[in-house]
RNA sequence: GGCGGCGUAGCCAAGUGGUUAAGGCGGAGGUCUGCAAAACCUCUACUCAGCGGUUCGAAUCCGCUCGCCGCCUCCA
């Protein structure tokens, strides 16, 4: 059984082939930061740190480079408009980025390259095209020209005829062909510009995941990603540009994820319908976002839900109590394990999980083995008890299996009251229990009121009482 | 106009030729509890937008119809 991933190019699942056997070279094209990130980066960014992980968990080395487009039209906009200069721009929001991948538990790409230091890169490739009959300057800027080469649209399934007839591509008299992009494009004054062999200028928004995932993976890898939305121009026209230049395959295996929908719309920045992973997290446990995320397959359409993502955090609740469980265990003794089936249970969850992420990554169908686990795990500790050996185990591979998809990270992870508050629930705690000792019901209730209050949720277990901090 | 996707329970969402159609949320009943909470158990789609067809057999394949969406332009 090898794992099985939807290849753009090809329509189809296909088993995943390494070029180099137990290694994966990994490219996603990540965002232009000319402002904070949305629900819809959010996704990618989960999508294809999930699939990296997948990797890894499979026993990969994994080598994931993922870009920052940190020069371009909207950039230059937005700083002429605040009157700062591009570059600060561009570094606010690859911060902001960074604290949001953080939130989500996005982890850090191996190598996340900027346009801006990878100029001369960017200009050699574009040299090489034109030595190679593939582009031409005009003016200072440089054009990629698509009818030199016969494959272009092999990805997207479209065909440059039919792309012309039906045009509605921007008519520059000094282009060859409407469909020819820019590599390189001249600076107007007051613009950021590298010098080159045209003039001074800056590169196409195309031309730089060439480069950049050429320079750290090498003239052919294994996988590309990116919104659904890249597949045309944007990868059509990096597969033309390094194909065109190195005469060799570019990309194996090409994965898109689809988009989050608002409502009846897609949402964009031009339609101002975002949802600003900021503010969400806010509003939200960022790992139920997370989770809920995850919920749907990487490629179908998300029909973006407020109120979904909270009822997802209940489901998450759930799980967290297990964790806790078992992390509170020790020194309270359970009965001895029942272990034998219990362990096969186990076992074949792990399985389920297993199969279902080698079969393109299928995320909700991993889950609901996730979920039969929590279920099972449940109903052991109430007969075997928190301490009992086996559950412990179970949970550690419940969190195993988790961080596959970067879930269930720590045990009650922000389940801690301030510090302040903490001696003083203790008390009421406390006070509650002697309560309920002398029987004074009211007196009981009446406390567990003002715990809840406080934001804490009071249980009296078969083992005593505890308490929960819910904020 | 071209290309692609979707329509599965109250909601979300897997499943794409053959065991009882995963899982989550919600709902109903039950066990436990002083009452709760949490957890567990049972139930909650004889049916997969509709109509035809292929097949021994289809939610799954084919055709048509209806509805929804995306890409073709910067966009995750």
């Amino acid at each position: 059984m090898s794992l099985k991933l939807h290849n753009t190019l090809t329509g189809q699942k296909e088993p995943f082939v390494p070029r180099t056997p137990g290694a994966v070279g990994m490219y996603v094209c990540g965002v232009t930061v000319y402002d904070l990130c949305h629900v819809g980066h959010a996704r990618s960014a989960v999508v294809f740190d999930v699939i990296r992980r997948a990797f890894e968990h499979r026993g990969y080395r994994v080598t994931f480079v993922k870009n920052f487009t940190d020069v371009d039209d909207k950039i230059i906009r937005r700083a002429q408009e605040e009157g700062v200069p591009a570059r600060e721009l561009a570094e606010r929001y690859v911060a902001g980025y960074r604290q949001d991948m953080v939130a989500l538990g996005v982890r850090a790409a191996d190598v996340e390259p900027k346009a801006t230091e990878h100029i001369p890169q960017m200009v050699a490739l574009v040299q090489g095209l034109i030595e190679r009959g593939f582009a031409y300057a005009v003016d200072g800027d440089v054009y990629f020209e698509v009818r030199k080469f016969p494959r272009y649209g092999r990805l997207s399934g479209k065909r440059p005829d039919e792309l012309r007839l039906g045009a509605r591509v921007e008519v520059d008299e000094r282009k060859r062909d409407p469909l020819d992009f820019a590599l390189w494009k001249r600076a107007k004054p007051g613009e950021p510009a590298w010098e080159s062999p045209w003039g001074p200028g800056r590169p196409g928004w195309h031309i730089e995941c060439s480069a950049m995932s050429m320079h750290y993976l090498g003239a052919s890898f294994d996988i590309h990603g990116g919104g659904e939305d890249l597949v045309f121009p944007h990868h059509e026209n990096e597969i033309a540009q390094s194909e065109a230049s190195t005469g060799q395959e570019f990309v194996r295996y090409w994965i898109h994820n689809g988009f989050v929908n608002l409502g009846a719309e897609k949402m964009s920045k031009s339609l101002g319908n975002v949802l600003l992973v900021r503010e969400l997290v806010k509003r939200h446990d960022p790992e139920a976002l997370r989770l809920y995320l995850l919920q749907t397959h990487y490629r179908h359409p998300l029909e973006y839900a407020e109120s979904r993502v909270g009822e997802t955090g209940r489901a998450l609740e759930r799980v967290r109590i297990l964790f806790e469980e078992a992390a509170r265990a020790p020194g309270r003794p359970g009965r001895a394990g029942t272990g034998e089936r219990f362990g096969e249970e186990i076992a074949a969850g792990r399985r389920r999980f297993e199969a279902a992420m080698d079969d393109d990554v299928n995320t909700p169908q991993a889950l609901g083995a996730l979920f039969e686990l929590v279920r099972v795990l449940h109903a052991y500790r109430a007969e075997a008890g928190p301490a009992d050996p086996a559950f412990q185990a179970g949970v550690a591979e419940l969190g195993r299996l988790g961080g596959v998809l970067g879930l269930f990270g720590g045990t009650g992870r922000g389940a801690e009251p301030p510090p302040e508050l903490r001696e003083r629930i203790e008390a009421l705690v406390r006070a509650r229990g002697e309560a309920r000792a002398r029987k004074a019901w009211a007196e009981a209730d009446r406390l567990r009121g003002e715990l809840a209050r406080l934001g804490v949720i009071v249980e009296d277990t078969r083992e005593g009482t505890t308490w929960r901090w819910r904020g």
